[in-house]
DNA sequence: GGCATTTCCTTACGTCGTAAGGGTATTCTT
DNA sequence: AAGAATACCCTTACGACGTAAGGAAATGCC
């Protein structure tokens, strides 16, 4: 049965992975089906075989990313501690988006939650009850760690270089008298970092702080929580 | 000098005014050149006079955006707790992203921070410097309250209505036997809400306990902080 | 009135997603 | 081996998008 007919070139995986390649160098914008289909040595309606549509692609693309977390948090096991898998967890869902910067506006685009999704709240929300987490901790749990991971714009503090990199004086002149606070942290930020202005706002870093303060409010709630029972 | 030539029956802001509207109703989508003129009684052509083009369109809607905040937090003095100031600024931009549902994904689709927003940061930073934040903390603290106003999706928890709104039982009982706890906690929390629908998942309420649990975390940072200086 | 000026409209181009139908390469049948 | 059947890919075309270029209309000043 299979193998009748001309020979595909081309497969749905293939389409897919393709398309997270062009994604990761040029952005959704420039994610275009005549120029996937060039990528891949075709032409632009040749992909309609494999994919129902651009929207279809773009589920495939929210697929592609939700199995790239599928993977990375494969080895997370119940441990006893429900901090260490939703860590864990959560710090994987960030990898993947920083990889794929294109993520978190993708999954905020969606108007309903994907069905793949929903497979990581399901392991969050288990490690949470199994706890001694509420249901209705839980749900908030979801909401401020989802929040967190989609809102995390690592490229927020980017110095806002113009084509040359850098501004002019009066410019920096002037946002130093309208912002005294925003340009003295900066200073005091990349006096720390040595320079380093790659690393002087590192998201690894901002992202972690943001979570532990996160886990150890949800911590507190839990005890307060099994306390007052 | 002024007066001389055709009377203008645009302007920036009325174009600008035209554009939020069109959004909040249609979306970002649904916002082209042709369908704003057409909303304003004019060709699309006629907007370039006003605005230079498609990307100064959203820029001016960022701006749009900002302003509403401002206004929203003209009231904020700089009270004695930071806590308060900082708490009010934040949902202030949350009612403002909820008003515009297009906002987060505008602002996240920007490379570089508007300027608009940085006076957000300033007066952030202000308030918690002032209460003795060092620069690196209220770095961070830019960070998890950013990322959580951008975040927060409100409609994460959306029953995923297809078009009639209810799925089928099959589809349910799926769900229930992969999804067990997601299940278990819709249900709980369906029920809490007496039966609710709309209000089962309150956003306001769900972003309220995430912004707590920040402050409470960065107030401790905070303290700790003192007492090792 | 004529003129300068400002504003708006008309036309057109290249891009996008994609509907419709024609070519081409393979395997199965005879 | 030759034809039929089948699966795949390509060509052409349409409407909608952003917008460049230049023409038409409505005002104030002389």
């Amino acid at each position: 049965m299979a193998g009748r007919g001309r020979p595909r070139t081309l497969s749905r995986d293939g389409v897919l992975s393709a398309a997270v390649l062009r994604a990761d160098r040029t952005g959704l914008d420039g994610l275009t089906m005549r120029a996937l289909a060039d990528d891949l040595g075709v032409e632009a309606m040749s992909l309609y075989h494999h994919l129902p549509g651009k929207a279809g692609l773009l589920d495939g693309l929210v697929e592609h990313l939700m199995t790239e977390v599928d993977t990375a948090t494969a080895g997370i096991g119940t441990g006893e501690d429900w901090r260490d898998g939703v860590r864990d967890r959560c710090l994987a869902a960030r990898d993947v988006m920083e990889r794929h910067r294109w993520g978190p506006g993708l999954l905020m685009s969606r108007t309903a939650i994907p069905p793949s999704v929903f497979a990581h709240f399901e392991a969050v929300l288990a490690a949470m009850v199994g706890a001694g987490f509420t249901h209705h901790l839980g749900h908030r749990a979801l909401h401020s760690l989802g929040s967190m991971v989609l809102g995390f714009t690592q490229e927020l503090f980017a110095p806002a270089s113009d084509s040359d990199g850098a501004q002019s004086e009066e410019e920096l002149a002037a946002m130093a008298e309208l912002l005294p606070h925003v340009t003295a942290m900066v200073a005091a930020e990349l006096h720390a970092a040595d320079g380093d202005v790659l690393g002087w706002c590192d998201s690894r870093a901002e992202f972690e702080f943001t979570l532990d303060l996160l886990l150890d409010g949800l911590e507190a709630h839990r005890l307060r929580g099994r306390s007052a029972s």
